[in-house]
DNA sequence: GATGATCCTTCGACAATCTAGCAACGTGGG
DNA sequence: CCCACGTTGCTAGATTGTCGAAGGATCATC
């Protein structure tokens, strides 16, 4: 499923962090071209998108509806109340598709319907208890482990990868933009 | 679309690279902190998700489609010969999909079907030049844009990012694999 | 050559989405 | 106070992309 297959440079990482003798390689890991790098961000892109496909399988789930449990456990945090019409803008869907979609995590217990507080047109939707619990479980300690990762890095390392990503993030921006309107 | 107002992060990120005078900033961008670099990581990949949308939508295709046509650009790269059977293992759709996929691809001329040279049952599917060409112009200088942000890196910066994203990868990797089988 | 595997297609079903239209509710100006 | 208009979520019907099952053609093997 995508996935294997391609294990050899991610697997070499951690393995080829003894410095190589002749070049000051301190803690930074292994020599990597421009080249590299970008092939190792289209690595993880992949592994990403196969992480999510197991994720939907292991929930028995569609994209979407995964993406609109994400949206309401986040917006728990924050304490942000969700409308289905916040749905809808959020997962950029039409208000019949949300409507059939919170009947579908309704139906599956993930999500419950509540009277908004101050808007009687309105539901206010609320992920259950278990919902938490579950994507806790299925995502493991992805979230952990990614953490250790960046936080094993110096501030030098962190400020590299920081410029890195914000360019990737402006290459990608910048494209596809030329829509109509 | 789940793009613009988280714009500051990135957009700071070029402005502030001047030196901050009190820190030695070198070359290495601002600083930061473990957490606000796995939050930049996040919104790359809704920035690269809002293209992939974009695409689609000016390509008036959907995820499949355009994800089959990426595949089937990079095996001609490789002077690779694609058959149908592995269209559906590279997208993990059925052959049945498949079929109905490259009707439709075959039908807006984006791709056309081929007798293979050696197996009369399979089918070769070979990308248009017009594919190549508008794909490139819905990507812009995509590629280009990002190998200049990497090449922009001094080796001990790339070592970094590598080691980062190899990490990511390796994050990912051993998420969610608690499925069956 | 016969037999089983492989490749693609067809068919019927189903899930997820859309648009259009509607009823209930909120908002702001006479 | 009330009325016109915008907003919210729901329903209905159509469309799209996917699947599984079955079948015909071809390949590979004994």
């Amino acid at each position: 499923m995508t996935d294997v297959r391609d294990a050899p440079v991610a697997a070499r990482t951690r393995a080829d962090e003894a410095p190589s003798a002749s070049e000051p390689w301190f803690e930074g890991g292994p020599a990597r071209t421009a080249a590299e790098v970008l092939d190792l961000l289209r690595r993880y892109r992949e592994a990403e998108a196969a992480m999510r496909a197991r994720a939907r399988s292991s929930m028995r789930m569609n994209e979407t509806d995964l993406r609109a449990l994400r949206h309401l456990l986040r917006a728990q945090r924050h304490d942000d109340l969700v409308r289905q019409r916040d749905l809808a803008e959020a997962l950029d869907i039409s208000s019949a598709s949300v409507t059939a979609l919170v009947d579908r995590l309704e139906r599956s217990g993930h999500v419950e319907r509540r009277p908004h507080p101050s808007d009687r047109r309105s539901v206010v939707l609320v992920p259950t208890a278990d919902t938490d619990r579950e994507v806790r479980e299925t995502l493991g300690d992805l979230h952990a482990r990614m953490a250790a990762v960046a936080e094993d890095l110096t501030p030098e390392q962190l400020a590299a990868v920081g410029r890195f990503l914000s360019g990737m993030v402006d290459a990608v921006r910048s494209t596809g933009a030329d829509e109509r309107a």
